[in-house]
DNA sequence: AAGTCGGGGAC
DNA sequence: GTCCCAGACTT
C-alpha cells in the first residue's frame, strides 16, 4: 500500500478509520498540523534545528553501530548507554570484530549494563551475520527480526534508522507522545496492549526520511513531552495534540499497575585464602547468567565468619539486603566447574554482578 | 496476558 | 522510598 493510500486509511477526521475500531479518538478538528503528513513536516523541522547530539548518531547510518546502541537502549535510559557504547565500539569496531571475540570479554565491556542477557545475543547475533550471512545484515525487518535479541520495536528502529524502510517504531517515547497525540486514555498494559498505538504509529512515519522522523518522535519524548512537567509550550505539536487541547496531559497515558516488591534476605561468603577468594559464575536459569560473583544463598547459609558489611540492591520487583561474611581458610577448597579462586588484585578482570562487585570492593578494603 | 530480566538516576 | 527507562522472550 502507498504511503497516500494508507494516509486515507488513516485520516483522523475520518468516519471509518482502523482508529476508531481500535477505540481511539478520533480528532474532529481539521486543522493544518492534525494530518499525518504535516506531522511529518512539523516534526522533521523540529528534529533538524532540536536532536540530541547522541554518540551513534556520529556515524550512522552504520548498521552495526545502529544495532549495537539499539540494544543498548533497551530498557536503558540513553544517558547511561552513552559511554558504554563508547567503550564497546572501541573494543569492538565492527561485526567481525565482535562476532570474534570471547563472551567473557562481551560480558565485561557490558558489566554494569544491566539485562545480561542483551550482551549474549548481540554476541551470537554478530556471529550468525558473520557465518550465515557473509558479514551483511538482513535488510527487511522480518530479516532483522529473525536476529536474537531484536524484537518489533528494534527490528522497526534498525529498518528505519540504517535502512530507511517506512516502518513504525514504538517504545517509552513515542508510546506517551503518539498516546497524548490522538487522546489514547485506556491503559497500554491492559487489553490489547499498545496495539492501537503500532497502528498509529504505522500511519504518521512518512516515506522519506523515517529513520529521522522515528527518533524524532523518541527525542521530543525524552526532550519535551516528558513523563511528568511537559513542556507543551514549547512542544511543535501542540496545537494538534488531543491532550493537550483537552487539558489531559497528566493523566495520559494511563498509569500502568506495579507490583509489590518482594524482600529478600540473604548472605553472601568470601572464602580466603591469602590474597586469593572464591568466585563462581551465575549458570543458566540464575539471575544474571555468565556473570562472577560471590555464593550467595537466601537459605540458612553458614552464619560463620567476620561480617564485612551489608550490601542492598533492589532488581525487578525485589529488595535484597545480603550479609557479607568473611572467611579465612586454611587451604583452598577444590573449586567446581563454575568456581575459581582468583586473586582480590584480579577481580577487575572479570565480568560481575553489580551487588558482585561492591562485595569485592569490600573485600579489597578489608585488607587495608 | 502475565512474569522475568538489572541498574542507576531523578525526585 | 517511588518512578522511570529507545523491550525481548518465555510460559
Amino acid at each position: 500500500m502507498g504511503f497516500s493510500k494508507r494516509l486515507h486509511c488513516l485520516r483522523w477526521n475520518s468516519r471509518k478509520t482502523g482508529l476508531q475500531e481500535a477505540g481511539v479518538a478520533v480528532v474532529k478538528r481539521k486543522g493544518a498540523t492534525t494530518r499525518p503528513e504535516s506531522i511529518g513536516r512539523v516534526l522533521l523541522a523540529w528534529y533538524a534545528r532540536s536532536k540530541r547530539d547522541l554518540p551513534w548518531r556520529a556515524s550512522s547510518p552504520d548498521p552495526y553501530a545502529v544495532w549495537v546502541s539499539e540494544i543498548m537502549l533497551q530498557q536503558t535510559q540513553v544517558e547511561r548507554v552513552r559511554e558504554f557504547f563508547v567503550r564497546f565500539m572501541e573494543r569492538f569496531p565492527t561485526v567481525h570484530d565482535l562476532a570474534a571475540a570471547r563472551e567473557p570479554t562481551v560480558l565485561k565491556y557490558w558489566e554494569g549494563l544491566g539485562y545480561y542477557r542483551r550482551a549474549r545475543q548481540l554476541h551470537a547475533a554478530a556471529k550468525q551475520i558473520v557465518h550465515e550471512h557473509g558479514g551483511e545484515f538482513p535488510r527487511t525487518v522480518e530479516g532483522l527480526r529473525s536476529l536474537p535479541g531484536i524484537g518489533r520495536y528494534t527490528a522497526g528502529a534498525i529498518g528505519s534508522i540504517a535502512f530507511d524502510l517506512a516502518t513504525p517504531i514504538v517504545e517509552a517515547n513515542s508510546r506517551r507522545v503518539i498516546a497524548r497525540l490522538v487522546g489514547h486514555a485506556a491503559p497500554l498494559d491492559g487489553p490489547g496492549g499498545d496495539e492501537p498505538i503500532w497502528e498509529i504509529a504505522a500511519g504518521l512515519v512518512p516515506p522519506r526520511h523515517p529513520g529521522r522522523f522515528n527518533q524524532a518522535l523518541m527525542d521530543l519524548g525524552a526532550m519535551i513531552c516528558t513523563p511528568k512537567l511537559p513542556l507543551c509550550s514549547r512542544c511543535p505539536l501542540a496545537s494538534a495534540c488531543v491532550a493537550h487541547q483537552t487539558n489531559r496531559v497528566a493523566a495520559i497515558p494511563a498509569q500502568a499497575k506495579r507490583r509489590p516488591v518482594k524482600q529478600v534476605q540473604e548472605t553472601a561468603v568470601v572464602l580466603r585464602h591469602g590474597e586469593s577468594v572464591l568466585v563462581e559464575r551465575r549458570g543458566p536459569g540464575e539471575w544474571w547468567e555468565g556473570l562472577w560473583d560471590f555464593p550467595r544463598g537466601s537459605g540458612t547459609a553458614a552464619k560463620r565468619g567476620r561480617r564485612l558489611g551489608l550490601v542492598t540492591y533492589s532488581v525487578t520487583h525485589h529488595r535484597i539486603e545480603c550479609a557479607v561474611r568473611e572467611q579465612i581458610m586454611t587451604r583452598r577448597t577444590t573449586p567446581t566447574k563454575a568456581q575459581r579462586w582468583v586473586k582480590v588484585t584480579s577481580l577487575d578482570a572479570l565480568a560481575m554482578t553489580a551487588p558482585g562487585r561492591r562485595i569485592a570492593r569490600l573485600v579489597a578494603r578489608s585488607g587495608d
